[in-house]
DNA sequence: ATTAAGCTGTAAGCTAATTTAAAACTTATT
DNA sequence: AATAAGTTTTAAATTAGCTTACAGCTTAAT
């Protein structure tokens, strides 16, 4: 998962790249609203932290131009706590939740997750496609009830596969998904990778769990109703 | 366990901390409510105590602030007798229980635990996984009827996992509430902290209670049904 | 006051899991 | 058949976590 903060105070920006990093998250970061809104616009982001009080363009304009764009990755926004009235403001901008300032890091993180489980179309911390379940609260991956064992990037993987379960990924997304870096052109951990979560997920061979379309990427396959 | 009291009389915020202390809580404390309504927003904890009779932001205030932001952690109000009828106001505003002033310091304590196992979704306070058991009020834990000696650290760390069992703990989700100051990233006392904790909970090396899962934490076992 | 015992945190070395890189190999597409 | 894209295998590099030993503190006992 790939998110993207914007906030001009320098130790909470920190803060929380740190923490969300932790978490698993492949996280940008912009200190002004110029960066952010290009960085927004031309990286994959599954979604965005913007805080309204920012110098030069607001956190409000970033998040029109981005809506205006056609940018649709869900947008939680954070307040001071003076100013907490702003949050209609940029709730009406298009931003989808909002955080008053201070707040809790456990609670930023809730959220987010919400969000970014809504937007696959997830609603509960269980994902799953057939035999293959993941538990987002155990980070637990079963297959036909079996627990499975995987890594933290096959994990990561898995994840972001199912989260967007039955689209094309292409292996640019995946990469900049999973890690922070941009793509080394002559590498194929990604290959590796599913290669390894295939192996795990479908030691037989049979169910094809990961889909692969040429020339455009991988897909989680949703109607392997075997489960 | 990480708490936070708020409280205006000096002697008697006093007792209460170096109580909780005591009982190896890690302790923040607030004596107006700006300070404490702050606090709650910033830390993570497992658990407030609220007088409702603060100087400038009421009690009230402080707890309707902090669910209005999301915050869910339990809190206990405390009201002075003869306003006992508070209590159906920090009810409502969002509080969880209440005691009223002159209280016994065990009851409080008594409370303070039954709130916070109610969060792990414990009902009784004998917390127990296969034949690992810890009593919350004896702060007992026993292997297969079987008492352990476990040190302080040990019986918090223990105590913070079976509450979470079955779900995922971060190492710094772990220090944020085993300790109060924040994180040295250069340190190893957790590892060495669950080594000497897995030891004594499994000598035999075969229950493996402690999962380690690498790169993201570690996960108390839900399913040894061995007791 | 002195000593002993136990708890906690630090540091270092070690182990093993995980990730990367590279090369050989397979499969699709034109 | 030629080429491009994807897969698999192996080995090397890296890193997270475990263990152990020890030193500084605190607490209890004499």
């Amino acid at each position: 998962m790939r998110i993207l903060i914007i906030e001009d105070e320098a130790p909470l920006l920190e803060r929380v790249t740190a923490q969300l990093r932790e978490q698993g998250y492949a996280v940008d970061t912009a200190a002004d609203g110029r960066t952010g809104l290009y960085l927004g616009q031309e990286y994959p982001l599954d979604a965005a932290v913007v805080d309204l009080g920012l110098p030069d363009l607001s956190g409000i304009e970033v998040i029109s131009r981005w809506r205006a764009s056609g940018r649709c990755f869900p947008i939680l926004i954070l307040t001071a706590r003076g100013r907490w009235q702003d949050k209609v403001e940029g709730l009406e901008a298009g931003a989808d939740d909002y955080l008053v300032k201070p707040f809790h890091m456990e609670e930023l993180l809730a959220r987010l997750r919400a969000l970014i489980r809504r937007t696959g179309g997830w609603t509960q911390s269980l994902l799953s496609c057939g035999s293959i379940a993941l538990d987002t609260g155990a980070q637990l991956v079963t297959l036909a009830g079996q627990p499975v064992e995987v890594t933290a990037y096959e994990y990561k993987l898995l994840e972001y596969l199912m989260l967007h379960a039955g689209m094309v990924i292409s292996k640019t997304t995946l990469t900049e998904h999973l890690y922070q870096e941009d793509e080394d052109r002559d590498s194929n951990v990604l290959e590796v990778l599913v290669g390894r979560l295939r192996r795990k997920l479908d030691p037989d061979r049979t169910l094809n769990p990961i889909e692969t379309l040429r020339g455009r990427g991988y897909r989680f396959a949703l109607d392997r109703s075997s489960g």
